[in-house]
Order: structure tokens, then C-alpha cells, then sequence
DNA sequence: GCAAACTGGTACGGCTTCGTACCAGAAAGG
DNA sequence: CCTTTCTGGTACGAAGCCGTACCAGTTTGC
């Protein structure tokens, strides 16, 4: 019997190799899950329906994704980076800076991506262990980086790990607590608005000392 | 046609009446409920399953509960005020005794109460937007009645309301935060530790002051 | 006792989703 | 051309859960 696997006797088709054919409805398959997940809600989401929204048969589906969990790992990784280069986005020198940078992305990327930012506050928090433990790593990953921002406008400050641990949760899970009271929010006050508050209360900070 | 509806021939058995059994089969699911959805996951979990490990037949969750998420949300409201009795226990006239008697409370509730803490940090999350109102609503109480006892211990401060609403979040968050990256490093380091690393951030912050 | 209410166990139809298979038509290659 | 691969649409069995109904046995009120 010879190899008569799918890679084997492989065509290009409408001009496009197997390979990019493949990567080009993986990319359709993510993109419209990040719709129903955004949406609709990974909880109520189905194989089915996303592969309707991408406009592909279910088999191309588990070409490229085993379980549907699988494709929310890939859509979380395409979200949570958009949202990482936009809460990183901003430069700065002194502790305020960064911090109002920080929340201030936040805020922006929410409002400019309602989509996807359902998907990062709600939709993939308590689907398993696999996802907690890529939503854990991430967060870190952030609080690690705002940390080696934030510390060395901070003359005479050297840290412990656990420490800088400590504060980079803390600020990561400020910044999502605030990000998830503004979406829920009834009445959503004006981002400039919940901004000009965190200046009072960063300023209030910086009175006291 | 006479009124035949359950109430109306309401009958004592073992010596418990209608009310009192209904009730005490309330409190069943619940319990059962709680110990599935922060075991298996909510995610997963059924009504033949809760009923099975209540030892109740299905009849008895449609008798309370017209759906899964009716009982998640009775669970939810359990364990928030289990959670809200701990973090809310410690008394303290100055900034860091409150802050610290809160991720103190946060952690020691988590470490006692492993189920409970996987429902409220993981299980409630995303589920719906129903969930999610019930969840904001708890965490802005806390995170309000943490700002009324922050703020008379630092003289000289007036928040506005809108700048109470950012603190009160921010610690929230913070100490979920905090509390879920430890939960998923599988409590390392123990908890002492970690009090001890909080301790030198409050403490290089008050140093700073 | 005896009828009526209650309980716990089992069973069942209906529905939805999964994962795969089939089929007809388009595109590629010799 | 004519065969082979590829695509998209439809179909189908298997499985799981829902919500309800039925049934046998117990407790209660009269």
C-alpha cells in the first residue's frame, strides 16, 4: 500500500499551495471564532457555528483543530497579543506615566475592541486548566514587563522576585478590575472621564509623599 | 376542577413540612452544587449530576431551580459571602493593616476553602451576562466597603466618588489577581511567604512616603 | 386500614452536537 | 480530454443531556 496520506499527492488549487491553503482557513476558522466566542460566547459556541461563520465545511475544522478549546487557545493568543501591544504601547519615565499608560490602553484597546476584549474578560476564564494556565502565563508575562518599566523610575528600589511578583499581579489585576467594571457598567462614564479619576487618585498618591 | 396544585394538600412527612423539606432539598443541591461545580467545573457539570450527588431525584432540582444557572448563581451567592466574611474580617486603623488583613483573609479562605475559591475566582466567570452583573455587584461591594475602612486612615483624603470606585477595583482586583496566580502556581510559595514579600512592598511604599 | 400524598428509582422521547461519510462540481495535471 | 485532487454542501449514526412520566414502596391523615 503506498502512502496515500493527505500530504502526499498534494495540488495547488485557485494558485495556492496545500500549505497555504490550509494556514489561510486556519486564519478564517480563528477569525470567525473570535466573532462567536466575542459574541455569542465560547460557552453556547459549537463546532458547527463557527465553521458556518467562516463559511467552511467541519472537516476543515479539525484539519487545523482537534477540540474547539484548541482553536480558543490560537484565538487567545492572537487577542492577547493585540491587547498586549496596546496596554505596552506607551513610554514613560516616571511611575504615573506608566501606570496611566498602562490603564490607559487598557481602556482604549476595551473600547476599540469590544469583540475581542469579551473574549479576554470573560469568555476565557474557568474553561479549563490548559486555558487558565495560558491566561496565567500572559498576565505574568505583562506584569513582568510593567514591572521592568516601573521600577527604574523609581530610584533606589531593588526588589525581590516575589515581590516584583506581587505588584505586577497587583497592577495587571488592577487594571482588568477596572476594565471589567467599565464594561459592565450600565452607564459607562467617558474613558476620559474614568481617566481624569485615576489621575486624582495617582496624584493623591504623590501628595502624600 | 378543584385546585390540585402542590401546595394546596401540603402533608407533613417524617415529621418535616412541605416548606421545611423543600427547603432542606434546596439546601442539598446547593451543597452538592457546589462541591461538582468546583470539582468537575460548571462547565461540565449537569442536572443529573448535582441531583445525583444531593441523592435527590431530578424532579426535586426543577421543584427549586428552573435551570443550571439558577443554582450557580444560589451557589455563587454561598460562597461570596463565605469570601466576603473572610477578607472583611481583620480589623485596622492604618492603610497597610487593611490592606494586608484583606490579601491575608483573600488567602486564608482560599487555602481552606478549595472548592469554594475555584467556583468564585474560576466557575462563575464568563458564564453569562446575568452571572457576570451578580459577580461585579459583590466585587464593587467589597471593593467599596474596603475604601470605607482605607480612607479614614489616611487624614486629609476626600475621594470622589468616581476615584473610591478605582481604588475600591483595584485592590479587588489586585487581590484576585493575586489570589488566582497563586491558586494556579499551586500555592507556592506558602502563604506566609507571600504575606512576607507583601509586607516589603508595603513597606518600601510607606519607606517612600 | 385505606386512600392520598410523598419519596426515590428507572425509563423514555426529543433535542442538540459531534465526528465522519458521501456526493456533485470545480480545478489541476499529464 | 480524462483522471485525480480539492472543495463545499448535505446526510447520518452515536452519544449525552433535558425534562417529564411512570412505578413501587413508604408515610400520613382520617
Amino acid at each position: 500500500m503506498s502512502n496515500t496520506s493527505k500530504s502526499e499527492r498534494a495540488r495547488p488549487y485557485a494558485g495556492e499551495s496545500r500549505a497555504t491553503r490550509e494556514a489561510a482557513r486556519r486564519e478564517r476558522l480563528i477569525a470567525a471564532a473570535i466573532s462567536v466566542f466575542g459574541t455569542t460566547g465560547y460557552r453556547d459556541a459549537t463546532v458547527g457555528g463557527v465553521c458556518e461563520v467562516a463559511g467552511l465545511n467541519k472537516r476543515y475544522f479539525y484539519e487545523s483543530f482537534a477540540t474547539l478549546e484548541d482553536l480558543l487557545c490560537a484565538v487567545y493568543e492572537v487577542v492577547v497579543a493585540d491587547l498586549r501591544r496596546a496596554v505596552l504601547a506607551a513610554e514613560g519615565n516616571d511611575p504615573v506615566t506608566v501606570v496611566r499608560g498602562f490603564i490607559d490602553g487598557f481602556l482604549r484597546w476595551v473600547q476599540d475592541n469590544p469583540v475581542e476584549s469579551r473574549v479576554h474578560l470573560f469568555e476565557v476564564l474557568g474553561v479549563s486548566a490548559r486555558v487558565d494556565e495560558l491566561y496565567r502565563g500572559h498576565a505574568r508575562s505583562v506584569g513582568d514587563e510593567l514591572c521592568d518599566r516601573l521600577v527604574p523610575t523609581i530610584p533606589g528600589l531593588e526588589p525581590t522576585p516575589g515581590q516584583r511578583r506581587f505588584v505586577g499581579d497587583a497592577l495587571v489585576g488592577a487594571g482588568i478590575q477596572i476594565a471589567v467594571d467599565w464594561v459592565l457598567s450600565e452607564q459607562q462614564p467617558p474613558r476620559e472621564e474614568l481617566l481624569a479619576e485615576l489621575d486624582g487618585v495617582l496624584g493623591s498618591l504623590l501628595q502624600l509623599l
